[in-house]
RNA sequence: GGGCGCGUAGCUCAGUGGGAGAGCGCUCGCUUCACACGCGAGAGGUCGCAGGUUCGAAACCCGCCGCGCCCACCA
């Protein structure tokens, strides 16, 4: 210990810039994160991290789930070493939309657009710059010290990923489950690319609500009401309601559509509904959902009018061809004014759909995608969820996956994109036949005609959805696969519940037989402190990075830990200052301990001390008894995922009990150690127990707050192992000890109004007071009691001295001498302080504001009065002494004793 | 339209059937031999509102008010 120890004797601050890159380096260096593949999935643990973006950067979820995942998997590893192995499988995700943007808009400021480049070199410039900007978030995993396995990164479109990729889409192609088809989809124009419904989003907004008037054939009307006019080109019949009274005679007719001169049948559907507008509705099956539903019912033409570019088409565009949708609807709305057909404006407010990637307004459209019917998939991934063998924590999210998956639809998987998995198809240019192929054919299988690929390429989610066993190695039968597959657990945020997780669910079961992880743990969606989201858009972003910069990694961990809940919750710069705290606290109560404990032994003494509980005192046993709590607390809830109460438990101990109360206690015996001399002056059993309990707690610690914890196992071990390989300690029941901790609660409360009364009289922080003790209760504790509350406790025989001194002793003096004397009267108490079990008689009023302590005496007699008639007034009350549970009846019975006994000492 | 959730101290949040809690902020006092990113002591709350269940409600139930999120094909 000796130089080492001398070492840290000056650093009086834990300073986290100067320790963690130092500790992250070793870490990495030690091998620990990386597990030799061997046994199998049931007897280790793994987690596989959700996928960053490629060219990401970390932001605040990232860091909350890293640091969820991280505890996790450091707790698991240290659980049952070595026979546990470990994994947290690390890669990143292509995402093929959100890379492709950014590359394009990279090539935007040299003047260049993708088309120009082509496709060939357009892809090779984004691995480019995946090469380049790739790395970034993968280091800053590693500042918040993520123990991820680093040595075997996966990525969504490397090689065996890919072919991996590949064999599921052949492989569900034949099963009839992929399948190609002209429907209406969601258009970006944003991306240039059909999206899924998953990947829109509604915002509530105000247009204006057209109603229009179409002439009939043969004299009459109809009026139906549009929000989007410009489609109206594309319209192809006008429905009203089978049970409208009203229209009955229109049916079968035909209205004629305004500036284009079409006929439209005018048909019967009972998806229009009678009480909206005039309840006849216009039907326009290539640009709204609905109306495609019944369009095909009716068998209606598709007239497209809007083009993938987002503008109106020059096939059914008319004059408006060219124009933008909104231009378009403006010219629109000016000629029917002038034909004088608008018969109605308002403002109307709805839900329009936008792209979660572009931002751009959806354009429902027909295009020919590649759809995934989900009804096989999803029928085992409900049964899953529904029988436990996947648990979604907490568990109200339950139902929601099992809504969505209970109503789910054909999944639109093909992108225009050139990032990405390009789709193993190849039509025929001779014979159009479709072949579906691992590797490309030479020739069309039909007819041996020349082949084209498909241009588009796969969802990214596609291929993410494979994501805990692809990366493993799957398809093929690997050792890690074996070792490492079905993983523990997935955690993430609910906002790819359905885009991600379900699919995992599906997917995993569909190809590998098993669901892909057994809990699903959803955190909390940290928010700008004034509970806005957090985005960089609105400015709201708060840089993890930064706050690790400023504070230490192990505070931010601890203080997105401390503030997550089962909800969403705002970001709270005061957790992670706590947790800044909390690390700097338990530094230097160990460097205190080890310090003060090297000074009182000697070096060469202290290293032999072996840490382990050796309580000779009764804070001792306190100390070890409240640690035995505080470690199985603490594992209970790092495995039932309440990571905040782990982290403010852990704070609590650590400040309330160690620091506070134990430190304090044997400060005064660790100093007095030093000076005595005799063998048997317990220092030895001191230095074990105090030793004993800092490793126990610097380790159960490690999960939470790994840093600070490592950098002190340095000193507090000896076998020079980093702390990230050892065990995690165990509760041991036998230090339990019930008595312990009643005469500590006890005196800890006694000291705190001792210490209380001292303020309200004016005492001087370092003045002694004296005092006798005239409480039960205090055997073995009163001592503690005198230092921490800085009362000269007053032997007998010291008292009268004592008294004499101030001159409020009897004349006659002593009261403990024997023989035949009278007995004194007993001295005058000066002031007389509650504690449980008694009172605290101060015997010396000098220098203080006795008037003060007088009032003071005065508000707790009040205080007491109150409690004791609200005590009294429940157990008189009606029933309940017969109703409510005995022990309840005790306990309140017990507590008016004691009530009344602290009013009869005051 | 359906669903989930929230409303507790100045702020951010715990607490979910029997004595209102924490961190930060605030007030007072401390160079008490680990830490001034420290130590000690305090002030501060009719637990959104109104009803009900109960011997007993911050907690359970009903309604209302306010706020947030998710899902959903009414132009």
């Amino acid at each position: 210990m000796g130089e080492r120890i001398k070492e840290l004797e000056d650093r009086t601050r834990f300073e986290p810039a100067e320790v963690e890159p130092r500790i992250v380096e070793r870490w990495l260096a030690s091998g620990l994160f990386h597990p030799e593949p061997a046994g199998v999935a049931s007897e280790n643990y793994s987690i596989a991290i959700p996928p960053p973006n490629v060219t990401g950067s970390l932001h605040m979820g990232h860091a909350l789930n890293g640091a969820v995942q991280d505890t996790l998997i450091r707790y698991n590893r240290m659980k049952f070493p070595p026979t546990r192995r470990t994994k947290w499988i690390l890669g990143t995700d292509h995402a093929g939309i959100a890379t492709q943007a950014q590359v394009e808009k990279a090539l935007l400021t040299e003047g260049i657009n993708r088309h120009e480049l082509g496709r060939e070199a357009f892809v090779e410039r984004v691995w480019e710059w995946r090469a380049h900007y790739g790395g970034t978030i993968v280091e800053q995993f590693k500042r918040l010290g993520a123990s991820c396995d680093y040595s075997e990164e996966r990525f969504t479109l490397d090689e065996g990923y890919a072919r991996a990729v590949m064999q599921v889409f052949v492989k569900l192609y034949e099963k009839g489950w992929i399948y190609r088809d002209r429907y209406i989809v969601n258009w970006d124009p944003g991306s240039r690319s059909a999206i899924s419904d998953l990947e829109v989003e509604e915002r509530r907004e105000t247009d204006t609500l057209y109603s229009i008037r179409y002439d009939v054939e043969g004299g009459g009307s109809v009026t139906i009401a549009t929000v989007r006019p410009e489609t109206m080109l594309g319209d192809t019949a006008v429905a009203v309601h089978p049970d409208d009274e009203r229209y009955r005679a229109l049916v079968g007719r035909k209205a004629i559509l305004p500036l284009v001169g079409r006929h439209l049948p005018i048909i019967a559907d009972d998806y229009v509904k009678m009480d909206f507008g005039t309840g006849q509705l216009k039907i326009t099956p290539a640009h709204d959902p609905n109306d495609f539903e019944i369009g095909s019912r009716h068998e209606l033409d598709q007239v497209s009018v809007i083009g993938e570019d987002g503008r109106m088409t020059a096939e059914a565009g008319e004059r408006f061809a060219g124009l933008t949708v909104m231009e378009a609807r403006e010219a629109v709305v000016a000629e029917l004014e002038r034909e004088g057909r608008i018969v109605a404006c308002e403002d109307y407010e709805h839900e329009v759909p936008y792209s979660h990637r572009s931002g751009q307004r959806i354009e429902p459209l027909i295009s020919l995608q590649w759809f995934m019917s989900m009804d096989e998939l999803a029928r085992p991934a409900i049964a899953a969820v529904r029988d436990g063998r996947v648990r979604i924590v907490p568990e109200n999210h339950r139902r929601v996956y099992l809504d969505w998956m209970e109503n789910i639809r054909p999944w639109c998987i093909s992108r225009q994109l050139w990032w990405g998995h390009r789709l193993p198809v190849y039509y025929c240019e001779t014979c159009g036949h479709v072949n579906v192929a691992l590797s490309a054919p030479d020739a069309c299988a039909e007819c041996a005609g020349h082949l084209r690929q498909e241009e588009d390429v796969l969802d990214t989610w596609f291929s993410s959805a494979l994501w805990p066993f692809a990366t493993l190695g799957w398809p093929q039968d690997t050792p890690e696969l074996k070792a490492f597959y079905p993983t523990n657990v997935l955690s993430t945020a609910r906002d790819i519940l359905f885009l991600w997780v379900a699919r995992m669910i599906m997917m995993g079961i569909e190809l590998t037989g098993e669901v892909p992880f057994s809990d699903v743990y959803i955190h909390s969606v940290i928010q700008a402190p004034d509970g806005r989201r957090m985005s960089k858009s609105l400015g709201t972003g708060i840089d993890p990075l930064r706050e690790i910069d400023s504070h230490g990694a192990d505070a931010v961990r601890f203080g997105l830990l401390a503030m997550s809940s089962t909800q969403d919750v705002r970001y709270s710069a005061e957790k992670v200052q706590q947790g800044q705290a909390l690390a700097n606290k338990l530094f230097n109560a160990a460097r205190f301990a080890l310090v003060r404990i090297d000074a009182s032994l000697g070096s060469d003494r202290a290293e032999a001390v072996e840490p382990q509980p050796l309580a000779r005192t009764v804070e001792d046993r306190w100390i070890l008894s409240r640690l035995t709590r505080v470690l199985s607390d603490t594992a209970v809830r790092i495995e039932r995922y309440d990571f905040s109460h782990a982290a403010l438990g852990l704070y609590d101990f650590v400040y309330g009990e160690l620091c506070d109360w134990y430190l304090e206690i044997v400060k005064q015996r660790l100093s007095d150690l030093a000076e005595a001399g005799s063998e048997d002056d317990g220092r030895q059993e001191l230095a074990a127990t105090l030793l004993y309990v800092l490793r126990e707690t610097v380790a159960m610690a490690h999960p939470l707050i790994p840093f600070v914890t490592e950098e002190l196992w340095r000193y507090l071990d000896d076998s020079g192992e980093l702390l990230a390989g050892c065990s995690y300690p165990r509760a041991r029941e036998d230090l339990i000890d019930l008595q312990a901790e009643a005469e500590l609660a006890r005196t800890i409360e006694a000291v705190t109004l001792v210490r209380g009364w001292r303020d309200s009289v004016g005492a001087r922080a370092g003045q002694f007071v004296d005092a006798r003790l005239c409480a039960d209760g205090y055997e073995l504790t009163a001592p503690l009691l005198a230092r921490l509350a800085r009362l000269r406790l007053l032997a007998e025989d010291e008292r009268s001295q004592a008294l004499d001194a101030v001159g409020t002793s009897p004349a006659n003096g002593d009261a403990s001498v024997a023989g035949g004397r009278e007995p004194p009267a007993p001295p005058t108490a000066v002031a007389s302080v509650p504690i449980p079990g008694g009172t605290v008689e101060v015997l010396s009023g000098e220098g203080l504001d006795l008037g003060a302590a007088e009032r003071r005496r005065e508000a707790t007699r009040q205080k007491l009065l109150a409690e004791i008639e609200r005590v009294q007034g429940k157990l008189e009350r009606s029933g309940f002494v017969q109703k409510a549970p005995a022990a309840v009846v005790a306990g309140e019975r017990e507590r008016l004793g004691r009530l009344r006994a602290e009013l009869d000492v005051l």
